[in-house]
DNA sequence: CGCCAACTTGATGGAAGTCAAATCCAGTGG
DNA sequence: CCACTGGATTTGACTTCCATCAAGTTGGCG
């Protein structure tokens, strides 16, 4: 039902609602916003849209993952928040986007008019609740981030951004990577090279094992808990 | 009328309310939020709430400036945030606080117990547009934050950090730092001697100068944003 | 099977950290 | 008023971690 072309990639949500309810934790509110969503689909390494776009719209991952960014004039990129199915963004209220938003695998959406986010939040108390409770989880998201490039090692950043896959996914040791190492790299603050290297010493000390590029297994959770924090 | 003893630290609003009216700009629901909060006062040094206290209040700046911190076990700190006049903080609804809230400067705040935040969030539609404009102000921030320490070079932090702060306070060429040397390498991502190296390098460009430790002038606006976007 | 992009590993350099010492004040007491 | 003291800041010398540059290696896909 999902698979239309990707050039026509704005359907209305009617058309499909049993595909949508219970991809997240819904919350009575949901419904309310879903009514006024429209689907949109992008494949991967799509861009959703671009820093300092005219900002209309508000966003939520059904399926896939999606990355936010800023790129410097001179090409440095830093990834400011990995989203996967759930997930909202684009909740701030500026006219520009401040962040560009890119699809990491191929990826559905549905996107809310802003005027009506926000009619709907001042009749609707569970939609408040629900955008509320996302910008605090983001903003709690964001703090840990700078605490992360701010003060930890490569090795303790690596790391950290394990335990944090493995508990995303509630999985104790198994762990997902939708993304590149580029964008592990950008995301961490690091270079691809400096990414591997400390995936390769995970390895080596028998803390991780990596099947295949996208997927690793965490053999020692206790040891990865003391190098997130700095050994001690 | 504020110079209630330290110990005394807590008095009720309706004592001075004066005081408060025109501190920020109040936006109607402000009136409402005022109406539940009670003044606290705080000498410089003092720690507001530590990480992982019970948090049972939000809080408001009235005067003077806060910052929020984590300490990591091994001693590294990362300050997240610096705030002022008018910035509320502790929105977020966890049963702990994430961060260490410690008074840079002598400060007046005002509290308000959660429960009530809440409860006249969901009654007033001004006191929600306050809460979510503030939310939103700092999640942007905090991106900012990000790319900044993700991204930019010692010298870039340092030029974006006399910026943020010019912008701050609307002036265009005086900057005031409230905090320590080492706050502000704490905030950079940096060390004490990084930021002094850096500032020193700053005034040999005569880009700034700096009359006494708390206080810098921006002598070439052009040049500190050339630099802390990368020269280009 | 071979190609090409993504990834990994190795060698070297540089930006920022660490350690150490000098200098500057703000506040204290004579 | 001024010397004194201790903490904050600044500057200098050296080191380290991570970036950069370079050269393989892997594996997904035609």
């Amino acid at each position: 039902m999902l698979d239309m072309a990707i050039s026509d990639r704005a359907a209305h949500f009617f058309d499909s609602r049993e595909a949508i309810v219970g991809v997240f934790e819904p919350g009575n509110g949901s419904l309310a916003l879903e009514r006024i969503g429209t689907i949109m689909q992008f494949a991967r390494h799509e861009t959703i849209f671009s820093e300092s776009d005219v900002a209309r719209h508000a966003y939520r991952v059904l399926k896939g993952s999606v990355c936010l960014s800023r790129v410097m004039i001179d090409g440095r990129r830093q990834i400011a928040q990995f989203l996967s199915a759930g997930d909202m963004f684009a909740l701030d209220d500026n006219d520009e986007h401040s962040l560009t938003a890119e699809a990491l695998t191929d990826v559905t959406l549905v996107s809310y008019p802003r005027s009506q986010v926000e009619r709907l939040s001042d009749d609707m108390p569970e939609v408040r609740r629900e955008l509320m409770a996302s910008l605090r989880r983001e903003l709690s998201a964001a703090q840990d981030h700078v605490v992360m490039l701010g003060r930890q090692t490569a090795a303790e950043r690596v790391a950290s951004f394990m335990l944090q896959l493995a508990k995303r996914r509630g999985a104790r040791d198994r762990v997902e990577f939708p993304m590149s190492r580029q964008d592990i790299a950008d995301y961490l603050g690091l270079t691809i090279e400096t990414v591997c290297r400390e995936l390769s010493e995970l390895k080596k000390l028998c803390v991780i094992a990596t099947p295949d590029r996208h997927h690793a297994i965490i053999r020692d959770f206790a040891a990865l808990e003391m190098i997130a924090l700095g050994d001690a």
